[in-house]
DNA sequence: CCTCCGATGTGCT
DNA sequence: GCACATCGGAGGC
């Protein structure tokens, strides 16, 4: 996986990629790219405590909370270099039961589906923040084999800025892949030329 | 398709 | 103090 390389590059890389964390294996079926400094949709966009990580080595987790839901991002880029893909939804491969404890009567596919129920199923809490990855502590991320899915790609999910930037990517005809939302007040982005 | 709203931490003023 | 957020479920049209 092309962690260290181009966070679009390392996005693609991910899809398909396995992801062991708490009891629960599962591939990775959506992802979003966010690009630090160049991209006003980024956490580090700015850099406060709480994106410090994002400017860090690549291969930790970035958790972070929003509306009482956590979501997992893998820092991506060299060290110095702020960008992140976020975990958006997955396919549940083993430990069913777990996650299924975790999320309730909900659908199999619907288990690890969007990236507050994904973190939810695999059990990432704010406790998993800086985990590296890599590294063979408790959280793993590796890539697997070619599956030969179609890829597809579009618009990132709920963001104000920077909202038609093509960065999410996703399995094609994947039922694990969550819905597109728009954000309800999205900003045209001046296009360059 | 759309709009509302609970939920709660972060960052700005 | 306060606006807003990489969300998700419910409900209306």
């Amino acid at each position: 996986m092309r962690l260290d390389a181009d966070v679009l590059d390392a996005a693609h890389d991910l899809i398909g990629a396995v992801v062991t964390a708490h009891g629960v294996r599962a591939r990775i079926t959506e992802v979003e790219a966010y690009a630090g400094p160049a991209d006003p949709a980024s956490h580090a966009f700015t850099r406060t405590p709480r994106s410090a990580i994002m400017f860090g080595p690549p291969g930790r987790l970035y958790v972070y909370r929003i509306h009482g839901h956590c979501c997992a991002n893998i820092v991506t880029g060299v060290d110095g270099v702020a960008s992140a893909v976020l975990l958006r939804s997955a396919r549940i491969i083993d430990g069913l039961d777990v996650a299924r404890s975790r999320r309730g009567a909900v659908d199999e596919a619907a288990l690890a589906r969007g990236p507050g129920n994904l973190a939810r199923a695999l059990g990432i809490t704010m406790s998993d923040l800086g985990t590296d990855v890599l590294g063979g502590d408790a959280i793993d991320v590796r890539a697997a084999g070619k599956r030969g899915d179609r890829m597809a790609s579009g618009p990132r999910v709920g963001v104000r800025r920077a909202a038609d930037r093509p960065w999410r990517f996703w399995v094609a005809d994947d039922p694990t892949v969550s819905a597109y939302r728009r954000h309800p007040r999205a900003q045209v982005e001046p296009q360059p030329g």
